[in-house]
RNA sequence: GCCCAGAUAGCUCAGUCGGUAGAGCAGUAGACUGAAAAUCUACGUGUCGCUGGUUCGAUUCCGGCUCUGGGCA
């Protein structure tokens, strides 16, 4: 009956094209732009994040990157909420939301039928069963989720450390299993006029796409980013200096190890996030997927994902 | 030219007192409910350099050859 919001969805592995692609699109489409990367909201992280420049912006509004300080927090519930604000706000201008970016769960946080608003992050708690895991052991835990909540109990892995106590943090401020809360991971959220899209190409290709694009974020001046960071007071067990790129500039600043070996150590870790990533939009049947090594040009490309979004 | 040491998984190597082999890394697949570029799980067949010999049986022992290190001339 009403008419839904519309959405536009870009997908894909790190280096996949991803930023050229949805710029072009935005422009023919009358677009506007929603990063969906857990790293490019982070102000002052340009290089290591591949962040879009303003020139590339070339006039596309984007949102919901540079939106926090590196020592910030921000979760996914976080992005769900502004994100769905900023849908809602492109929609009634009469444009098209396009989002753009490889972090499944910031995708699938607006795509699946999943409410974040219940149990805040509560660093007590969290502290408290760190320090029992400590002393006894994940088994330990774990045993702990197996008698408030079986079926997570069963879902997580013991080594999971970080789900267990997610799972008894939500068991112990609501008094009710994370299992029966309500929210659906595989129930496709129905919000949407939704049209999916994702880039890919032969493995091969997209990991040299990948080391290639590491080293020219070192010609480009990863390090001097790095300590900048560093020396502004951010320190390196913020969940921001996690990032890749970011960690092993850290060690290498730090001694720990050469430039060569941290250079090696960003791109496998770029290559097996690109693979992690790849895992998480491939059960998403929703998705398009388009091979980039089938286009000679990037109007052919476009064009193809334009005609393939009127059927 | 001679002497020595190697040659085994994509890479680095272990091993088989003779019964066709296994670690690490790389890689592959998967999970994901407020850290997600995070966190976690599973997956190891390769003419054991080539070629003869001994043997019921050789990747393993012996000979020759090729290649790679190192040394001596």
């Amino acid at each position: 009956m009403t008419n839904k919001d519309n959405l536009f969805i870009l997908v894909g592995p790190t280096a996949s094209g991803k930023t050229s692609v949805s710029i072009e699109l935005a422009k023919r489409l009358d677009g506007e732009i929603i990063s969906a990367d857990s790293m490019q909201i982070y102000k002052y992280m340009d290089i290591g994040t591949a962040k879009v420049t303003p020139e590339e912006m070339d006039g596309i509004p984007h949102y919901l990157i540079d939106i926090v300080y590196p020592n910030e927090e921000f979760t996914v519930a976080d992005y769900k909420a502004q994100a769905e604000k900023v849908i809602a706000d492109i929609n009634t201008r009469n444009k098209l939301p396009i989002v753009v970016g490889g972090t499944g769960l910031y995708v699938n946080s607006l795509v699946y039928d999943l409410n974040f608003t219940q149990v805040p992050p509560n660093e007590e708690i969290r502290k408290r069963l760190e320090d029992l895991a400590d002393e006894h052991g994940n088994e330990y835990i774990h045993k702990m989720l197996e008698k408030i909540d079986k079926e997570s109990y069963n879902r997580i892995n013991v080594m999971d450390r970080k789900r267990i106590i997610r799972a008894l943090e939500i068991y112990e401020v609501t008094g009710k299993p994370m299992s029966q809360q309500g929210n659906n991971f595989r129930k496709p959220s129905d919000k949407y006029n939704l049209l999916m899209f994702g880039l890919n190409m032969d493995r091969e290709k997209l990991y040299e796409r990948i080391n290639l694009r590491v080293d020219k974020m070192i010609e480009a001046g990863l390090i001097e980013e790095v300590s900048n960071l560093l020396r502004m007071g951010y320190h390196k067990d913020l969940v921001s200096m996690q990032g890749i790129g970011y960690k092993e500039i850290i060690w290498y600043l730090e001694g720990e190890i050469s430039l060569e070996e941290a250079i090696e150590h960003i791109k496998k870790g770029s290559r097996n996030y690109a693979k992690r990533q790849l895992t998480w939009f491939r059960r998403d049947n929703r998705i398009k997927w388009v091979n980039v090594d089938e286009f000679s040009s990037m109007d052919q490309l476009v064009m193809h994902i334009i005609d393939n979004s009127k059927k």
